[in-house]
DNA sequence: GGATTTTTGAGGTGCGTACCTCATTTTGAG
DNA sequence: CTCAAAATGAGGTACGCACCTCAAAAATCC
């Protein structure tokens, strides 16, 4: 009738409970014949063991570290929100969470940061930092200790993580691309694309997903070279405003990464952005409030708290060796709109 | 340190266990005072109940229905999965769901099935159901009989339900309109709107949206009245066909509801597919394959993961009396082109 | 067949909570 | 002040599971 316990097993394959519990938990001490025999038991009852009880006997706490960037990016501000959100709502039981800042942009940092977490201290890591050798070598020694670690947002994908938890840059672009033909319509036109930086493996993921898209399906439009922020809001406007002045028959930006609030200073000020076509990554107050005012015209996005839950669940699922769910973990690129703003 | 417990509460409160006990579930006997004292214990202590602990303990089941339409509704089908798959998941812990096959279109199927779900067997119920007034008295019954009532994917505004899970018809119906206005471009021309009965309320809400966009941004764009199918394939094809060949100047077609596949059919039939510009709703196999194919521009469609997921999150809070987190709540309003396919 | 090792059984404890019973203390009314 | 009623305390049991110990049974070896 109800949920099966380990009695159950126990009566159904005529063993005790405590060689139910060796099988189940994998001790050392029985026959193989006997594991089977429990084991079919299981199979025949569909026993499935009760996650939240067994954690409340194990009494274990699970310590996860999210290595993320420190510095005023409203992407990550937002993300710091729904990880601080997803753990003041009961969401995440018995998962403490410490939240470690790094300087992304400095190998050397993050690589303090990782070597700082030992497993005696933290059963798993969330990194969301650039790809570099370095960074890899130290997720490598993370793995080595013990510990979970999936990349977060971008991809570590030579370093051995467990896990990805973010979106497929390359469909973005694409997605960015599409959308920016069509908005932009059937007249001709120049296209801007900014970023912070082009070395960033998603910066490059993304703009090869959106020049296939261009060079497939609107070759009207002509793609100037990407123009590289490096962080520095006053860069972002000066660059931008230079290639707005310098393009009369500019019909498009595209945003690839932060920055938006210079961008959209600078778009303004040149007195341009009601005529053009913007698209930008990440909902943020900034991109959310030109949205309403129409200044951009569509947002492509990844909703944080998915991500911050994903990243949670699979964690959790990585230290209990248990497999995840991956139709629940594929984070979706989501098109936002003035409409259907969340 | 670690979580709080009852314990920790009795202690800071200076009482015993029995009355924390009393005082955390209502129970009678305990003066004013000594309640607040240990309210002021929990709030001071941030002591949140552990509700798996609790529910191990009360070894509650919760019981719910969802009561959905029956037939071969695409979309209907992918929400049926999702609602297996999130049992599956051992997500929903000590939740046992039934699933009562009603037919939609008749208010009495929709009656009968409600009026046979008692509070001896079910603690919640969740339905997707067209609004009438008898539909809204069987709902208010069932609150009176002590049941939690969502109402799933159609809103039942009027029926006095719990909550509501699913999107807002009048924003699905503007990003609709949006999609279309912007994708066709400046060229004049006509756009058809294809429905199963505008007599649902959500059918309803839509065309208001999209006509309130149409009227404001594109009024290059003329729309034609809208085509009902009644559930009828034969005759969606029929309609369809006729209203195709009648308009050399379509321009664009905005499928409102179920009936995608003889919609395409009969659009392919016609030869003019691959000229107009098509948005549907609710990515189905058949919706998931146009985009595929090129033959539909965009589905507006809700997650039914998150909808099931929603729903069920949402019925145990309000069993439990606890506040919902509504955040996780709101159901987006997804946007899918051919390239951010899930 | 006897000694040794391996396997199994029986039973207990605790995790955080609910719910119950039976004293004991405190309170308020008369 | 007395006495009944109300409030509180002390303690137990159970939920499903993990983890532990010690004894008993079974298998294996020589």
């Amino acid at each position: 009738m109800s949920k099966p316990t380990v009695h159950d097993i126990a009566r159904q394959a005529g063993v005790s409970l405590a060689t139910v519990d060796r099988v189940l938990n994998a001790r050392p001490g029985v026959r193989e014949k006997t594991i089977e025999r429990v084991n079919e038991a299981v199979r025949s009852l569909g026993y499935v063991r009760d996650t939240y009880a067994a954690n409340l006997a194990r009494k274990t706490q699970y310590r996860f570290a999210f290595v993320l960037p420190e510095g005023d990016s409203q992407f990550v501000g937002t993300l710091k929100a729904a990880l601080h959100e997803a753990m003041a709502a009961q969401l995440a039981d018995r998962v403490i969470v410490r939240i470690v800042p790094v300087q992304a942009q400095d190998p050397h940092s993050v690589v303090r940061a990782l070597n700082s977490l030992s497993a005696d201290h933290f059963d798993g890591v969330a990194i969301m930092a650039p790809e570099t050798p370095q960074v890899r070598d130290a997720v490598a020694r993370l793995k080595q200790a013990g510990l979970s670690v999936v990349a977060l947002v971008a991809d570590l994908p030579t370093s051995g993580r467990d896990h990805f938890v973010g979106i497929n840059s390359l469909s973005a672009g694409r997605t960015a691309g599409v959308l920016m033909g069509r908005f932009v319509g059937a007249r001709p036109g120049k296209i801007l694309i900014v970023t912070n930086s082009m070395l960033a493996r998603d910066s490059i993921e993304r703009r090869l997903g959106f020049d296939a898209v261009m060079a497939e399906s609107f070759p009207q439009l002509t793609i100037l070279p990407s123009i590289e922020s490096r962080d520095d809001p006053a860069r972002m406007e000066m660059v931008v405003a230079r290639a707005a002045a310098a393009h009369p028959d500019l019909v498009g930006v595209y945003s690839m990464g932060p920055g938006n609030r210079p961008l959209l200073q600078a778009l303004r000020a040149s007195g341009r952005l009601k005529g053009l076509v913007v698209i930008a990554h990440e909902l943020t107050p900034v991109t959310h409030r030109a949205l309403l005012e129409d200044e951009v015209d569509a947002v492509i996005t990844q909703n944080v708290g998915h991500l911050v839950r994903s990243a949670l669940r699979v964690l959790r699922a990585k230290c209990d060796g248990v497999p995840i769910f991956e139709a629940q973990e594929r984070i979706r690129i989501d098109i936002v709109l003035k409409e259907n703003l969340p």
